[in-house]
DNA sequence: TAGGCCATCTGGTCCT
DNA sequence: AGGACCAGATGGCCTA
């Protein structure tokens, strides 16, 4: 990692700790300091640039953790999708892609082969559509595989055109982006 | 070398 | 106040 975290810089750290007379600048000042305040002032504006330095550090940290997370799950969700051993690992946009089509295949795949066990599945579950955005029931319902689709797409295409062409109903849309 | 992808940093916003 | 989330900026790496 190119940017761990810094030693902690906050009060206890702070060289303007325990009974240093404007560790906070906010503490009213005694007479006899009053003349001497903007040199203390300086100090207590360190210490504050010293804070949000911290804070912005570990912040920092979080997030990378955050990422590292996200990206986790990238990983588990491209470990679940069926891709050939020679495949170069999917990018992120191409592993949501697939995913997402994928699902829609397999929701397709199932419908087709059990539809009364799938619409009764489907009464008390809104999963008939993998996209919200979707006007209606009746545009998913009316959707067509991506795989055998006539015009555009065919069994024969490449892995390539499923992972990266949205649904149909993903072209109602204006990009792919609105999934996520 | 241009373009794509990625990791990281950063500041803003929202929430607890 | 601090954490989570987000989007923009930036720089590095890789490939056609």
């Amino acid at each position: 990692m190119p940017c761990s975290p810094a030693p902690s810089a906050t009060s206890e750290g702070c060289p303007m700790g325990e009974g240093f007379p404007f560790a906070n600048a906010r503490e009213p000042l005694c007479k006899k300091q009053k003349g001497k305040r903007t040199r203390f002032q300086a100090k207590s504006d360190l210490t504050v640039i010293k804070q949000k330095k911290n804070r912005r550090i570990k912040a920092n940290d979080r997030e990378r953790n955050r990422m590292h997370n996200l990206n986790s799950a990238l990983d588990a969700l491209r470990n679940v999708l069926p891709t050939f051993p020679d495949d170069a690992k999917l990018t992120k946009i191409e592993t949501l892609r697939f995913a997402h089509n994928y699902i829609w295949a397999l929701s397709e795949t199932l419908r087709m082969a059990e539809p009364g066990i799938y619409n009764l599945a489907h009464q008390d579950m809104d999963l008939t559509s993998p996209n919200s955005n979707c006007s209606s029931s009746s545009d998913w319902e009316s959707l067509y595989s991506p795989l055998s689709q006539s015009d555009s797409h065919s069994p024969t295409h490449s892995m390539d055109d499923f992972i990266s062409q949205p649904l149909p109903c993903a072209r109602h849309s204006t990009s792919f982006s609105e999934f996520l």
